[in-house]
DNA sequence: CTGATACTGAGACTCAGTATCAAAAAGAAA
DNA sequence: TTTCTTTTTGATACTGAGTCTCAGTATCAG
């Protein structure tokens, strides 16, 4: 069992939850793709090789690998939420093409600081923050 | 008429466009207001005065102020648009209390060309951003 | 004025996400 | 294993933002 999956059947037994089979095939599902997915994409995926799956437990449960810090949450250009798995990764923003949805990560302690310092001055407590910069990708620079 | 007024009458004429009541009603109940509003809230208040108003006529209009630059679009705590009027006022982004809804401006030349430097050295051509910080407002910090 | 064209609004529709609730599964305890 | 409580699930209906369509209307250049 991977250090992921036991972090999360601990923070589900610290919580009074249940573990269960679709919780861990969503959790499964979204650490093999190492990519940023939409809970729909999720859905319908999983939803081939178990064709009673539910909606909502696709929602619920992203939600949940939320909680616990294994997902992060990225909104797409499209203003939609998707879904990237986050354990062991450290803080990092987005870069996200208009053209072909591909996006690419940044980090920058000095961006992050200065926003402390901003949020600091104004007596803003933060809680999180979304920095997405949206245009095209070296790819897609040239394409119609 | 005011500079806006007239921006907005040159930019629709100069695309083929036409200058309609309703379009002239929006912007002026938006340039009036001086605060971020969804389209939702324009909708609802116009409509009060104007009961034949329709909701589609506003998103329409709103996303014209944003072509010519007399309205941006903020995203809100939950994932939703918001509008503010925009003209002459340079760019900056937001702090958004969670708990109130109240946002704070701020703007750092410093993280716009950190922003702008990231995107160059990763061969991407930024068209916009989104530079969202979300957490508790001074007049919130206590509160429940 | 007139005609070409853009615009409007009613309403149907889409799509992401949420609420409800009865039936099912988990897991603790015995 | 069996029982019992609690949580979870998934079908379904719903909500709310935003879009599409299209017939009727308004605008404006000529
Ligand atoms: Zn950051
Ligand atoms: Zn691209
Ligand atoms: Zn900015
Ligand atoms: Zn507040």
């Amino acid at each position: 069992m991977t250090e992921e999956k036991k972090i999360f059947r601990d923070y589900v037994k610290s919580r009074g939850l249940k573990h269960t089979a679709q919780r861990d095939e969503i959790l499964t599902y979204l650490l093999k793709s190492g990519r940023h997915m939409s809970p729909e994409e999720v859905f319908h995926t999983l939803r081939e090789r178990d064709p009673k799956l539910g909606r909502a437990t696709v929602f619920r449960t992203l939600k949940l690998l939320e909680e616990c810090r294994l997902a992060s949450r990225v909104t797409d250009a499209n203003g939609h939420q998707t879904y990237e798995g986050s354990y062991g990764k450290p803080h990092h923003d987005h870069m996200i093409c208009v053209r072909c949805g591909r996006t690419v990560e940044f980090s920058s302690p000095r961006i992050e600081s200065l926003q402390a310092r901003i949020a600091r001055r104004k007596g803003f407590q933060v809680q999180w923050h979304r920095h997405e910069i949206f245009g095209r990708c070296s790819r897609c620079e040239n394409k119609i």
